[in-house]
DNA sequence: TTGAAAGCGCTAACAA
DNA sequence: TTGTTAGCGCTTTCAA
């Protein structure tokens, strides 16, 4: 070992106590902040602990209060930029109160996601931010609920489970997408989900059986948006428009090149996140598809280089950092046991006009 | 309180060992997992633990144990690519060895930075990452490896303090990102920094003197490795290319259009980040200024879109990810009681030639 | 306003 | 292998 300092034994409350003459529950009521303790005396305590170096255990104090003022926060994963600026959001307001943020990410896989909400519990979170992942069994959650922790579901809802939810219409949201692009003269329009075949096959059904289930996940709602608004305006949904394959980047460049090889290739795409805009943007350039002339492009999710490609991507934008902010601002509610009927806040989305969208080649 | 649920008491190991028909000792052990305890006995235990629902208490195991089991990240915003990235990394490796993570964002700003140093170690995380705001006192940080946590700096190293260090060799990187430029024949090199006036123009001061503390930064590290090139090229640095104003993107929009709005504009701009790079690639083509034709453009750091803007952008690349790894791993080393010297850990970059650097205009 | 004492839920000696 | 017992550092009665 060639640390040169020996850490010196972190100074406790009796140590501070002796130090400034008093009980060590004087001592712990001027260096906690609570009960009644005449200023001379915590003057005296306060100095004291400051010449011991004295911090604070906050898990002794958890310990007994029952509180850690930590808020667990679980996503796919915080690069996404639809979770980083929620993410954000929930962080900036969490701070303000008092509380931090312990984070973990799942890759939308099931048994990661339980063992962080497990974790979570173990470590005492005051509440959960959770973005469950797609299908599966949901006992982890509620098992937490009913154990009392208060929970918010971030962009999804699940079905039955007693759990506050904040995010967009994401049925509506992709409704009104889709209807922006009928407006311009599209019928065959393309979707780049990132979500699985068999989700969006429900979809298909012409007795849209099962759409509950699909509508529980963002995909599926997106999903079931764009079929709303095609089955509205007497348009028939193309499966092989349909596309599916993964929440990366290079999915939907695979699966839009896809698209693009077509016979009869699409005249627009809606993609379902930035990600998947991203991918097919790319795919539309390495094609030398001339966007918007040839094909459209409309996304979701405004991000920080929308409108610094070219042409600027057309969105419909979440307010993800306002997500964030009121799913935090309703946890830290419901933390302090606030009641009432389960909420489900949806907050607008916003159409932002760039020029990624334009009427259909003539041709 | 229309709460439907009563959460239960929830059991704790004496509830568990009275199920079980057992000492809270043998529960405790069956159930943390240590000590020795016969496979029926272990049985017994875990299925009276499971048939109460009982969570263990990591509060309760970490007071005794000393060990939280959670590394603390301090940075200045989760949402900078280069933060997340490796914030991504540190994660992933915490994960694997059973670590979690604790997040704060500081914007930059001191003080924010010491609330959260201090919250985290009276949080008694096992070590800390952490990425110091610019200028300042460290003390925070001094006192903190003083009491035995172990630091790991992001990015930054902070003279005179004994902590580790994982980052990239700026002060080189930008070097070499400069002779690449000079390279192709500029001359007239504008940097875009974000930065504060008061550090750069301690760069320009002909004699270097206050170099160690100007690198003590990202931006002053970087901006000395322009000088190092510019001046072994004998190429003088015009002071009214020298930027600062902001880390956001709107700022590097702005301080980009001022550059070229000036009567001999650049003929090539070095951005010290992906914010100041895609603020400027933005002022650029809002200005009309064709790239690389007229003005090229180089970044650090490689992000999602980054290839595909238009011209795509050639950029000096860090491995974010892997800095955050191996931040993680030397972070656990030293929570393991690893000695040794004070480590300083380069990971090399590298320059992405693209197609947004060309030669300056004959003209 | 202050102090004495009990105890949060768990682990770690030590003894059996 | 199992049990008894003593705390970890703090807050919280209750009494003075």
């Amino acid at each position: 070992m060639s640390r040169s300092q020996e850490p010196r034994a972190i100074a406790t409350v009796p140590d501070v106590a002796r130090e400034a003459g008093v009980s060590t529950a004087t001592a712990a009521r001027a260096l906690g902040g609570y009960g009644s303790v005449r200023k001379s005396t915590r003057d005296r305590v306060l100095a004291a602990a400051e010449q011991l170096g004295y911090r604070a255990n906050s898990l002794a104090r958890s310990m007994i209060t029952g509180s850690t003022r930590t808020l667990g926060v679980v996503v796919s994963d915080i690069e996404n930029p639809f979770f980083r600026r929620s993410l954000r959001g929930i962080a900036d307001t969490a701070r303000g109160e008092g509380f931090e943020v312990l984070l973990a990410n799942t890759d939308e896989e099931l048994d990661k996601e339980e063992a962080a909400v497990r974790m979570m519990t173990e470590r005492r979170v005051d509440g959960l931010v959770v973005c469950p992942a797609d299908g599966g069994d949901r006992a982890h959650l509620a098992d937490v609920i009913a154990a009392g922790i208060p929970v918010v579901l971030l962009d999804r809802r699940v079905a039955g489970l007693k759990a506050d939810t904040v995010g967009i219409d994401n049925r509506k949201a992709a409704r009104l997408a889709t209807e922006y692009l009928l407006a311009n003269g599209h019928r065959d329009i393309a979707i780049v989900t990132g979500g699985t075949r068999g989700m969006l096959e429900r979809m298909l059904r012409p007795d849209m059986r099962g759409v509950e289930r699909l509508t529980a996940t963002t995909v599926g709602a997106r999903a079931a948006g764009f079929r709303d608004a095609m089955t509205a305006a007497g348009v028939d949904i193309r499966p092989d428009l349909i596309s599916s394959g993964g929440y990366r980047r290079q999915d939907a460049e695979r699966e839009t090149a896809g698209l693009l090889a077509l016979p009869r290739r699409p005249t627009a795409i809606l993609a379902f996140d930035a990600m998947q805009s991203l991918g097919a943007f790319h795919a539309l350039s390495r094609a030398g598809v001339r966007c918007p002339e040839e094909v459209s492009l409309l996304g979701f999710d405004d991000t920080e280089w929308a409108d610094v490609v070219s042409p600027g991507l057309t969105v419909m934008a979440q307010p993800a950092y306002e997500i964030g902010v009121a799913a935090s601002r309703l946890l830290l509610s419901r933390i302090e046991g606030s009641g009432g009927a389960v909420a489900h806040r949806r907050l607008p989305t916003t159409l932002i006009r760039r020029a990624s969208v334009g009427t259909p080649p003539s041709g």
